[in-house]
DNA sequence: CGCGACAGAGTTTTT
DNA sequence: CTCTGTCGCG
């Protein structure tokens, strides 16, 4: 039996509603899962619905999985017949089954975004395109959105083919569309596309799957973009049992092409829906959630609703301003440590989100150094790793040997003699005969004369063929295990050096250990399996709620997830929100990420923390930061400021001056003259610094004392990366420069190659000579010539080297 | 053909 | 700053 005593009166009524299309407004922390999940079992257990004819829908497989395993614990028997999913994976595995109606063999190969780019390079090359004008990545955009509004490459042909860019995207997505199928793969939209063309020209696979579907769900709906729709609305057209949750407010996947109007037109695209609203939020305070309201409330076009709460008042949310992004992580490295000594937490209770994953580095810093364990999503992909790619291309190879992206990869991995010259012949030759590469390396003899690259295309054959055979006879982890053996792979990346190669082969056992235990979670392992659960793999799936570690991961990986205490970092304008989101003219731009901002701050259980630093180093260079606006969102009663920044005054009401167009900061050296006030674009003359815009403040040299900013400027010249001279008669200088390997591991660093950033004189002390991943901590003056002595450290590689660099001095 | 050096460009969020 | 592509040399 069901309890549904538990449940509020609204959520019973969105449990109970099984019949006909349903809208469940559900506001964060309404317990939508919980409703999800009880609906589920009220179906099989109340009203008989069998298992089989149940569908759910999420975003992501950790949704996924978590949803499958509350299920399992709620309904018990049978539960394991309910398709619970992600978008992807159920076309994927319909795919499988019916694909070849489209012309495309069922082994087909799942391209990622790097296998994308690399087949576009060779299409822009090929079309004789321009690449400065047109990127891959643009065009490929392009492509993406096309797809994502259902618009085939014919139909955009005729609908652009016309004007001068269009005409050059729609070759490049016709091209692009052969080549795909030529390879026999699929790009992540294609899984959706393609199977809403499979049902469109195949009504009885469709009939089949309306049939077998009585009965579905779909969650975090606002962020469907049209193909998503339309897949939905044929799935559900015959039984109309449609069930879709969603919280327009947390619609954070325009760019992904994530329609808004989805979620808000419902009842018009699916006629007699019922309209339930879960309002009550169980996971805040009542501090955090009235923050939440009064950004949100910012936005127009929203549906009607206030969250509210039961939960206690708790404490106001904060808002601490430091003066850099190293004091911004230290503070919150050290809030952690205090707070969980505090409220006698676990580690795994704090979260740090951010707006942009190079965020993540500096904090990860401090935590090291604090010795908080911690948890980083996102980021560099692990299977967007050299190694870890090279060994799935060899899996793609062995599994699909039309997929000439992959054999294209590692035919020269590791090393066979055979260069971009064979390569290229074999193109040729192999495009001439309407061939894939790998059967055009089948006929190489063929077409070259003998010699080294001849013998290595004959001998990586040879081998493939061999993994084929036994591919269906050994499990993946060992032919993972023979294909790094018998190729010689691992032995070329054991040549790398020490620490390098014990990395990349740590990687590769890792892989090795997601292959066993695919393997041991699935009836019937196949090596298609396998690749296609690696391939669509999302950044959060790898979490593990388990571990006591604090988590730091983006706004967008974050939702859908709690902790009770969040730290937002990085809040400033021009970051967060994102300089694009501010310069594009759309103002709807600038309200979806309101809305990430909102998705932030309900995460928060028991206590938000909201971060800035008035000075950031972005790419390279210190740029002055504003607070952001959505900080300002937030009414004085209701936050807690801290000024952490070391004696500058800021913004409106939190005290001090305020900018002629938003909020500018000042402060005062240490002779206790005042900064000269610069001009909106940065300082025109002399010393002062002030922001006003991203552009301003000049400098790509932070410091000149030890700590903080602080130090005096006396005098420097106009313009952008001028020579700044600090207090204590120390310079801070960025170089750009390659390090060399020399004898014996020490690394010699090469000539200057910008010695323009050079520009102090001799007998200086210099400090903080960026060079490469080193530090310059000694410096000595030889005639033109600049001995220094550079400490190369990468924290990431724990590697710690000392050498010499010669740093060459030219006039300006 | 392979390697190393160098110049230039690009920097939001992700299934 | 970091990644990528290109170029020239051995």
């Amino acid at each position: 039996m069901i309890d549904l005593n538990t449940l509020n009166p609204m959520q019973r009524e969105a449990v109970a509603s099984t019949e006909g299309p349903l809208l469940i407004l559900a506001g964060a922390g309404s317990g939508k899962t919980r409703v999800l999940v009880h609906r589920i079992a009220y179906l099989i257990g109340e009203m008989n619905v069998a298992p089989w004819n149940i569908l759910a829908i999420t975003f992501t497989n950790k949704a996924a999985a978590e949803m499958r395993e509350r299920v399992d614990r709620i309904v018990g028997q049978g539960a394991e017949s309910v398709w619970v999913s992600t978008f992807h994976s159920m076309c994927v595995r319909i795919l499988r089954r019916y694909i070849d109606n489209l012309g495309y063999g069922n082994s087909f190969s799942i391209y990622d975004t790097d296998d994308q780019k690399a087949l576009m390079r060779q299409i822009l090359k090929r079309l004789n395109i321009d690449p400065k004008k047109f990127r891959e990545k643009s065009v490929l955009s392009e492509i993406s959105a096309a797809k994502n509004a259902m618009i085939d490459e014919e139909q955009y042909m005729d609908d652009n083919g016309g004007s001068f860019p269009g005409k050059i995207f729609a070759n490049c997505y016709m091209e692009y569309q052969k080549e795909l199928k030529k390879n026999n793969a699929l790009d992540f939209d294609d899984l959706l596309v393609k199977t809403v063309q499979l049902f469109e020209k195949y009504p009885q696979v469709l009939e089949y799957y309306q049939d077998r579907f009585r009965y579905i769900m779909v969650d975090e709906y606002q962020d469907t973009n049209t193909v998503q729709f339309r897949l939905i609305d044929l799935l559900a057209k015959r039984h109309r049992n449609l069930c879709v949750v969603g919280d327009d407010d947390q619609s954070i996947y325009g760019f992904r092409g994530a329609d808004i109007r989805n979620i808000l037109s419902f009842e018009k695209a699916f006629d007699g829906a019922k309209v339930i609203k879960l309002e009550q939020n169980y996971r805040s305070t009542k501090s955090i959630l009235d923050a939440a309201n009064e950004v949100i409330a910012n936005n127009r076009g929203r549906k009607d609703k206030k969250l509210w709460t039961d939960n206690d008042q708790g404490d106001k949310v904060t808002f601490e301003l430091y003066s850099n992004a190293y004091e911004e992580a230290e503070g919150i490295a050290k809030d952690v440590i205090s707070r969980k000594a505090a409220c006698q937490a676990d580690y795994s209770d704090f979260a740090v989100l951010y707006r942009t994953n190079a965020q993540s580095r500096i904090v990860e810093e401090k935590f090291l150094q604090y010795n908080i364990p911690y948890r980083l999503v996102g980021g560099v992909n692990f299977y967007q790793r050299k190694e870890i790619k090279d060994v799935l291309a060899y899996l793609k190879t062995i599994a699909n040997g039309l997929d000439d992206i992959a054999v294209q990869r590692i035919i020269n991995v590791p090393k066979r003699g055979i260069g971009a010259a064979s390569v290229g012949k074999i193109i040729e030759f192999s495009a001439a005969n309407g061939m894939s590469f790998y059967r055009g390396l089948q006929s190489a003899q063929n077409i070259m004369s003998a010699g080294k690259a001849l013998n290595g295309m004959k001998k990586f054959v040879e081998q493939i063929e061999d993994f084929r055979i036994r591919a269906n006879e050994i499990s993946i982890r060992d032919l993972i295990e023979a294909v790094l053996d018998e190729t010689g792979l691992r032995d070329e990346i054991r040549a790398e050096g020490e620490v390098e190669a014990e990395a990349r082969l740590e990687n590769i056992d890792e892989l090795e250990n997601k292959a066993v235990s695919y393997a041991n979670g699935t009836d019937h392992p196949t090596l298609d399996g396998f690749l296609e659960e690696v391939a669509l793999v999302a950044d959060i799936d790898s979490m593990d709620d388990s571990e006591n570690r604090a988590v730091l991961m983006t706004l967008h990986s974050a939702k859908g997830l709690e902790f009770p205490y969040v730290y937002m970092s990085g809040m400033e304008d021009g970051l967060f929100p994102s300089g694009m989101a501010i310069s594009d003219g759309d103002p709807s731009a600038i309200e979806e990420e309101r809305r990430l901002c909102y998705v932030g701050i309900t995460r928060a259980e028991k206590k938000l923390t909201l971060t800035a630093a008035t000075q950031r180093m972005i790419h390279g260079q210190t740029m002055g930061e504003t607070v952001s606006r959505f900080v300002e969102e937030i009414p004085e009663n209701m936050i807690e400021v801290k000024d952490l920044s070391g004696g500058m005054s800021y913004g409106s009401r939190f005290g001090g001056g305020y900018g002629s167009e938003r909020r500018r900061y000042d402060w005062e050296d240490s002779d206790g003259l005042p900064w000269e006030t610069p001009s909106a674009r940065g300082r025109s003359t002399g010393s002062g610094n002030g922001f006003g815009s991203r552009s301003g403040f000049g400098g790509g040299f932070g410091f000149g004392g030890g700590t903080g900013f602080g130090g005096a400027g006396s005098g420097s010249s106009s313009g952008f990366g001028s020579s700044y001279r600090g207090t204590a008669g120390l310079k801070s200088v960025s170089a750009a420069g390659a390090a060399k390997k020399g004898p014996g591991g020490i690394q010699k660093g090469s000539a200057m190659t910008k010695p323009d950033h050079l520009d102090y004189e001799a007998g200086d002390r210099v400090t903080h000579i960026k060079f490469g991943a080193g530090t310059v901590t000694a410096i000595k003056d030889e005639g033109r010539d600049y001995e220094v002595t550079v400490e190369f450290d990468r924290v990431g590689q724990k590697k710690m080297l000392a050498g010499f660099a010669k740093l060459k001095r030219t006039e300006q």
